[in-house]
DNA sequence: ATTGTGTATGTGGTATACCACAGGGTGGAG
DNA sequence: CTCCACCCTGTGGTATACCACATACACAAT
């Protein structure tokens, strides 16, 4: 506080140099996204992930590996069998239907809250992501359209203002990825998907909480 | 499967000795109990864990409390801030209300899916629940009546045959622990949830969806 | 007396060594 | 040739040693 006023003190500024330390939260998203990458097809792609194995890969030694393969394991998305190995686990399909029934009750709660907490101009911002919508889905570029789609929801989640309700759906989210490409490969879900926004949007526009949670419900599920 | 025929197999059926194996598993739900236990009643109790002290306390090495902490930590019940120390991370009032929030969303779900899929004989049960509760209220035991309550929401959300949908909430159940001692002091409050709680069981009965949904939702916040 | 610097100490982070158990392979007995 | 006991190897689990950094404190320079 003092050096404030010293007129003498350079104005170095350079970055608080908060990098990130730690291997564990460096190693944790990389594998994660690996496993994404990878898990779906699956017959014949071995499922197995042997911990010394990815120590020597990433150059570092077992123990952060273990701190980030047990998340991984606690989040579902491996299973750690004891002395057996750690293995990739492919999700059911009833398990991806409880997902997406949890994301509806997720996202329907924050779709409630957004028509009661946010203000008109951050609603405004949610119509924008539905137009650009439109225009994406015109040429049908399922990629980019389905990007623009997840963001749609997440802005909904982020409006309403709860933040362990985004972050709850949020890791849901990680899970889909996935199986996203399937779901989306429909040329006909897409216009149908914009017809929904429209009339969410509608609704959380005129505060109408209910039809707003509704609408996002159904179209979710 | 041979066996079944065997006369001579004597009956003695064991469990399966499946018995946990990992120190890990073991000192998570023990770590997390004591920390539970504790973290009320804030000023001037010590917030700090120490991993060797931990370490020493339980006659192990400190590699499987680390992995317990980080799972803590993971699920935010602890801070670990690097080369700082491990802190019980108190909740504030509006993580509360946001897990409260949360909470609403999935039973909501929950109540929804109740009514459709479930058995006339298993809503018969949640109303035993429900009647059970009467009886302790009009004895005013705080403590044993909390306990009813919980075991209500929680049959709801075992009844909506969504494991994810169950299981997401009874993590958020773990936060409230040390919270519910207080929200559950007034008696008025009781005898309100009584009625709220019959009210949730008929609109169930009669399969109004919409209606118990709602009822759910508006009482748990 | 004040301030800045060096150092001692304690922390979580990482590396490494060893352990118990699961599974498969091998050898010998029949 | 068949089958079973035994060991050998590989796995995740645990213990231990060491590291880099944050902090506190002593002490010296001003």
């Amino acid at each position: 506080m003092a050096a404030r006023n010293l007129p003498s003190q350079a104005a170095i500024k350079l970055r608080p140099v908060t990098s990130n330390n730690s291997l564990k939260d460096h190693i944790y998203p990389a594998l994660r996204a690996a496993i994404m990458e990878m898990d779906i097809y699956s017959t014949n792609t071995n499922l197995r992930l042997d911990e010394r194995q990815l120590a020597e890969q990433l150059q570092i030694s077992r123990t952060p590996i273990r701190e980030a393969l047990a998340q991984l394991e606690r989040e579902g998305f491996v299973e750690i069998r004891p002395r057996k190995g750690v293995y990739v686990r492919p999700k059911t399909l009833p398990e991806v239907l409880e997902i997406v029934t949890v994301w509806a009750a997720l996202e329907s709660m924050a779709a409630r809250l957004v028509t009661e907490v946010a203000s008109d101009r951050e609603i405004a911002s949610l119509r924008k992501l539905g137009v650009k919508h439109s225009k994406d889905s015109s040429r049908a570029d399922i990629a980019e359209y389905s990007e623009a789609n997840i963001k749609f929801h997440q802005r909904i989640l982020e409006l309403s203002g709860c933040e362990l309700l985004r972050s709850t759906a949020e890791s849901l989210l990680q899970h889909m990825h996935a199986v996203r490409r399937r779901a989306m490969q429909e040329t006909d879900r897409i216009s149908r998907s914009v017809v929904d926004h429209m009339a969410i949007i509608e609704a959380i526009e005129n505060r109408e909480s209910e039809l707003a949670a509704m609408l996002v419900r159904d179209h979710t599920m």
